[in-house]
DNA sequence: ATTCATAATTATTGATGCAAAATATTATTT
DNA sequence: AAATAATATTTTGCATCAATAATTATGAAT
């Protein structure tokens, strides 16, 4: 036997990643019904690690758990999506005022290299988000609260149960990348306050004008 | 048997709150191995609800899973409660200034009478901080965002992983009013930045002076 | 025909048992 | 005597099994 099991993760925490890959697909819809003995036997496994993956992604958000009927798809709302973005922006907000104080120089310089990545990517949509992402990323990390970092890891998982992950606005590259410049100077000049109110506005300006 | 079940909640759900209850009481201590067979034996239940309300928990913050190691009850250092402290604070900030924005009339007039019933109390020690935390709770719950609620309840839970359950000053029962009667005149006059300042000053105050 | 009650079916929830993995202890060899 | 290897014990993790509760459907009575 050479296939060596070598457990990288348990399998409860492999079949929630597997869900929530399904979940964020929307092959199971918000709402529906989750089916515990149709999983179980599509992916091989028994109820028993199935059940633990859903409590957590239940503590995600992502399912709720209904006391005798099993688990559900956790359906939001927009006020859901708004409540959660707003939560989102006061998290990342908060986050830069942090790193404007407590950044090194070399880590700030970091940070406004990734920005004149930004621009440079300016044409190539995918590489844009893709350095974009990374700027969040990073000032979060810089920010050093893995409290804050669970959290918004979970409010994101929740923002993708929307339908097509919108919400934002797709067109609008050029504004996106002024408030960005305006963020990191805000950071590289030391100023909390700014840097907060920046991200603040970045990311109001994202939030899609509800129909 | 008499005893009818009536199944008020999960039995995984019950016996999640006997082991916070355990854990808040420090009789599981902070990086103390959770023993899975001797609590299921001495709750009188079998592992598989013990290990979903493990699940649980490990989301919540208060214990941490390692791989094929089992569930430890979770270690916070003087970092993670300022961290985690300092999200309350923003928080509760940020709660502060939606109340002051959206709350109907009536509802101000609520917390402005349970400031005045906390003025009433400032005698009584047990009666003060009772009304204080209804304060706070209601509070949370005219900002109406349940995901901040949620985010709010599992951030003190982890508060209470703390010994003595302090890193709060205790007697500073006049100041902390003091404080209090400012977010309430902030709130009444509709100003959600000076709320949140506010808000935010009491919680420094609050913050014991890291030794 | 409609409503209420009862029974049956379906799905969740809890228990027990088994296998795999990790750690600790003991024995053997250098 | 120390180090390494092997074995044994402890404990996690997964699967199968049994029972409880809820919902739906059917039948009877008004």
């Amino acid at each position: 036997m050479s296939a060596v099991t070598l457990t990288p993760r348990a399998l409860y925490e492999e079949v929630a990643e597997l869900l929530r890959q399904r979940i964020f697909s929307r092959e199971l819809e918000p709402g529906s019904w989750i089916d515990e003995l149709k999983i179980a036997e599509a992916y091989g496994i028994s109820r028993t690690p199935l059940r633990e993956a859903l409590k957590v992604l239940a503590a995600e958000g992502l399912v709720t758990m209904k006391v005798r009927r099993g688990a559900y798809v956790t359906e939001v709302n927009e006020k859901d999506l708004t409540d959660v973005y707003h939560l989102l922006a006061l998290l990342e907000a908060d986050a830069a005022a942090v790193v404007a104080e407590k950044a090194t120089p070399q880590e700030l310089q970091e940070l406004a290299d990734l920005q004149s990545e930004l621009e440079a990517s300016r044409q190539d949509r995918d590489r844009f988000f893709e350095i974009n992402e990374q700027f969040h990323r990073r000032l979060l990390e810089l920010a050093d609260n893995r409290w804050r970092d669970q959290m918004v890891a979970d409010l994101r998982k929740v923002m993708k149960l929307n339908r097509h992950n919108s919400l934002l606005k797709s067109g609008r590259i050029e504004e996106s990348m002024n408030e960005h410049r305006g963020i990191v100077q805000a950071l590289l000049a030391r100023d909390p306050h700014a840097s907060a109110q920046r991200m603040q506005a970045h990311f109001q300006n994202g939030l899609q004008a509800a129909a």
